[in-house]
DNA sequence: CCCATGGTACGATCCCGCTCGAACCATCAT
DNA sequence: ATGATGGTTCGAGCGGGATCGTACCATGGG
């Protein structure tokens, strides 16, 4: 009777809290032990083996043995990503903790999210943008013909994003900073250009984004 | 020892079959009442309440009583994102539901989907309207010029759905699909002139949706 | 070889929460 | 008024699954 991708199934496995504290600990993208993650969800090892395998049957972990340790990440960056706009979610909804934002500070100043600039940086990034006109945020996010310009003169081939079918450019909840960045294709062009000019690089494997400080002090200048 | 966003809870939420039945019923941002979201998840209405107030306390849905109705809707477009985010991970782990789609193939051929046009034929056609520039996907779905004149033509009245509150065009996730096809007051409006010109038929009863040759072959001459 | 360590498998316990029946309240129709 | 319909509240039953103890398998070091 029922019909449609299983979210039920995916939302159950992240649901339970010593399930949600091991991917929450694996959310930059390395890899940790078994052991490890037992300690970071607080249950003992046996219930962590078994959630462990649940997760990894329920595709949201990949695995790799090492002599006697097992080293576990997330399957890969879809997930990372799916728990991020959950965080988002939990965050508006007064649900967060304690203390909100990751473990690593590096991930809270700056990181990717499906291809484009998300935490301090990427909230800044689009706070400087819409400050400057560039976008008018009613309702979603719209391009002013300014910033049309002053994005094309920065690099970005608009005109070729707008014959996508993908939409252009898109607010995303960040869960770090509890505001908006900018997602869509534009936020991938604009963060490749970004990444060509050397002002910041991805930190291969994770999701972690270093900016120079020459790349941070540009992209002040850039946006005032 | 606890940081971050609580993701457990919200995703909990999600995770129970019930509850996750009605969000994806609701996902295409239309408002429903308490019944019909029992029926959609099938439980009962004692369960059915007590779901909606928890998903209400957890600040996913939002409603408003009119009578003796209580119409839910998702809290905001957030909470649609975060579970398309939920279903496209699904999607790829595998965890569709033993089979993906509805067991009537006619079903997955072409269907009402509240009163639009859903399924391969569904898709097909908003596809098709998108490639001749009928439609922008900026952020949703916007009517262009051209397409408003086409639709017109067509036999659309479309100032008279101007003037309604209700949404014009919306993107709507196909669940067997896993693309989107045209909803809102347009979407209904142009089913309604497609059944008029007797391209197809809804089977009484039922959700499916007879497209007869001649109207196929039709269809597919209009759009290319 | 024996032992320590990382990790898994199985069983038993126990509790959360999903579910429905029955009763109750509110709104609308007549 | 009375009845019909939409929705909620309360209570009880019950099942699934989260947890841990014990036991077991692998690897690595002496």
């Amino acid at each position: 009777m029922k019909e449609g991708p299983d979210i039920a199934r995916i939302a159950a496995l992240i649901g339970d809290p010593a399930r949600a504290n091991m991917l929450a600990a694996l959310i930059d993208g390395r890899a940790l032990t078994a052991s490890e993650l037992a300690a970071e969800a607080g249950v003992t090892k046996q219930t962590a083996s078994s959630h462990l395998a649940r997760l990894s049957e329920g595709g949201l972990l990949a695995f790799e043995s090492q002599g006697r340790h097992r080293y576990f990440r997330l399957a890969d960056q879809d997930v990372g990503h799916a728990l991020e706009t959950l965080m988002g979610l939990a965050s508006t909804r007064g649900l967060s903790r304690t203390r909100t934002g990751p473990k690593d500070p590096a991930l809270r100043h700056a990181r990717v999210c499906y291809g484009h600039l998300a935490g301090e940086m990427g909230v800044a990034l689009l706070n400087g943008m819409v400050a400057r006109r560039w976008f008018k945020p009613d309702d979603g996010l719209s391009l002013t013909p300014s910033g049309r310009r002053a994005l094309i003169d920065f690099g970005v081939d608009i005109p070729a994003l707008e014959n996508l079918r993908r939409p252009l450019c898109r607010p995303c909840l960040d869960w770090s900073e509890r505001r908006h960045h900018l997602a869509g294709s534009l936020g991938e062009a604009l963060f490749d250009r970004i990444a060509a000019r050397n002002w910041a690089r991805r930190e291969k494997g994770t999701r972690v984004v270093y900016f120079t400080p020459n790349g941070e002090r540009a992209l002040v200048k850039w946006l005032g």
